[in-house]
DNA sequence: GTATGTGAAGCACTTCACAGCT
DNA sequence: AGCTGTGAAGTGCTTCACATAC
């Protein structure tokens, strides 16, 4: 396994998955080898910045050339811990729930959702997906049992942190949030929300002409 | 209309809905008055940064006091110019397209999604959520004629560069992209990405032990 | 010649700490 | 006495620019 070197900057690991995508993506196109000036291109980040970046966690390149993309692939891959598949649970299957188990985006990534639950004991038990429906309580036997790191929020709001604290003492360390409410975590555990309004929000500011 | 301060932080606009819509919370639930370092433990933000943030935009507090909630959150609203409403087109009408037209979330904030467009021809003039599905072809005069400045892009990331380079054109300032690729725009359009798989390899970093 | 890797410089955001108002 | 508003100090990320390697 990778070390994990103390001092990178989160925005760093945050480009990571980004210089990620797009390599793969050069691969399928054929391309075998590539210059920071050209992945900056295509990202829109400076050259120096994604030396820089990289610069982190080895020395990829070769000087004069550039980098091979396969190689940085599997590089990346490795120090992000996408080398192997990842276990995930989602909580809340309602509209949202459902519509994230079913996209098809997840499972290409390495990331295979297992298991749902849900507080409603009317669909408790029913099917989403393939995966039975469990009740809350059972997401610390489950989760534990499973020894699953990762899970998806997609509850109200108002019943978001409740649930988010029984993820943590789960054992949980990264939660994908859908609920619209500012979540609080202990520091180990990972947080990323997904929150289309407060992404439109922060973009009216700059148009500021009705329409 | 509020003058755009020249040399506001991005970081900083981006924070302001986060604290307006925890404000609207705390109205709900009756409060009337709140000082930095209460809103600063709801959101795990430091009382200083709340301070210096809205010290951007005025003075907005009472020495001694504190801010009065309402107060701010009409201030919040003009700032970031939600106190009229945005009409809201979607390009792409797949399963994912259909649920952002369906999303009970948009319409309390003020964002109408009035528009739906998709290349494909088998739904060109059915309906999605009460909306009549438009061709490519006429985005430009539909939005042009609707003066609509916000899109929703909901294609597959193939066809996404594409598709905003017609919003683009047709005088969309503001993009909420879903497709995961990342997208080229001029600098007086703004773009948010909606994407739950950069989230989810962004903290497999920090986890890094396989479940 | 060409592109990386990297200390150093530059820039931007955050935090401090206190004057000033209530 | 309490809390805001804000210059100044501090911190951390980005960019520069060049030695180094191919």
């Amino acid at each position: 396994m990778t070390e994990i070197q103390q001092d990178v900057p989160e925005v760093v690991v945050a480009r990571l998955p980004q210089y990620l995508r797009t390599l793969t993506q050069l691969i399928d196109q054929g391309m075998q080898v590539i210059s920071s000036q050209q992945l900056g291109e295509q990202l829109q980040v400076t050259p120096a910045q994604i030396r820089k970046d990289l610069s982190y966690f080895g020395r990829f390149g070769k000087q004069g050339r550039g980098y091979s993309i396969a190689h940085l692939v599997d590089r990346l891959r490795h120090i992000l811990a996408l080398d192997h598949d990842w276990t995930v649970a989602v909580v809340g299957i309602g509209r949202l729930g459902r519509a994230i188990i079913n996209y098809p985006g997840f499972g290409p990534e390495g990331f295979r959702v297992t298991c749902a639950f849900d507080a409603d004991p009317a669909l408790v038990g029913q099917k989403a997906g393939g995966l039975t429906i469990h009740p809350l309580s059972q997401i610390r036997d489950v989760l534990e049992q499973k020894q699953v790191k990762i899970a998806i929020v997609a509850v109200p709001a108002a019943n978001a942190q409740e649930v988010i604290d029984q993820l943590v003492m789960s054992g949980i360390k990264a939660i994908l949030n859908y609920a619209p409410f500012a979540a609080q975590t202990p520091a180990d555990v990972q947080v990323r929300s997904i929150d289309p309004v407060l992404a439109l929000q922060s973009m009216t500011y700059y148009v500021q002409a009705p329409g």
